[in-house]
DNA sequence: TAACTTATTGCAACTTGTTCGCATTAACAA
DNA sequence: TTGTTAATGCGAACAAGTTGCAATAAGTTA
């Protein structure tokens, strides 16, 4: 099963590392300029997620949000970080902030799901 | 639009308070010994909220979970909890643990949804 | 108690987000 | 250039949640 470059794949992309927040279907085909099937994106961004390349969050909205995962040392964003999803330009980003917890014995954390909500500093 | 008593509101907030756990709508519908239309359920959950007698947590799969606010001293559960979703049970609780955060400046923080996700103790 | 107002319910239709099946296309290795 | 099969497009399917509307019933008033 290995991977092979697809226009598509590199289109997407491109269009969340540039931005650099997390997009979702809907915003991603909205603006791409090449036209892609909606199923296409789903397919393209679910791999990326299962190559570690971007990663996935679910808002209060229910609806997925994918995001380039930022390992290099300029920007550096933990592992476990915050997001933040604007209720007023829809946008969600995620936060340097680290999410700190702490579980009961017994209790294994597999993943987590933080997500802010509220109005960002370009919208206030 | 003064609230009114009815069976299915008692049935639902009564199943909630027993379990102690954030369920779904499937789960309330399932594990009600009477019939509930599903749109009545959502309407109910939703009024509670309104209320504040219930809060919606909405977790990685997407659906949304209802679980009632407690206020008791006894069990203490903070304004702003971490919730807990067992991937193997899947059942979801409000941990005592609060959450704590930073935004960057210019941001304002409305509501918070944060799910942890894993395997719980009955379940490793 | 009986009459009345309107919150609540059930049902079906609808919306939206995501996935799936399948035939077709195109990466890329031989 | 050929062959293998990952990736795509399209439509259908699926799931969660909402909405419109007519029928029901809670609770108020007389
Ligand atoms: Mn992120
Ligand atoms: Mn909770
Ligand atoms: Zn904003
Ligand atoms: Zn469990």
């Amino acid at each position: 099963m290995k991977r092979r470059n697809t226009p598509s794949k590199e289109a997407v992309l491109d269009l969340l590392a540039h931005t650099g927040k997390a997009m979702s279907r809907d915003a991603i085909e909205k603006q791409l300029e090449v036209d892609i099937d909606r199923a296409t994106i789903y397919r393209v961004l679910n791999r990326f997620c299962e190559d570690g390349i971007v990663h996935k969050i679910v808002a209060e909205d229910g609806k997925q949000y994918f995001a380039v995962c930022i390992t290099s040392d300029e920007k550096k964003i933990p592992d476990n970080h915050f997001h933040f999803r604007c209720t007023s330009c829809e946008t969600i980003e995620c936060l340097p902030e680290p999410v700190h917890f702490a579980v009961p014995v017994g209790y294994t954390v597999e993943r987590i799901n933080c997500v802010l909500s509220g109005i960002c500093k370009d919208c206030s």
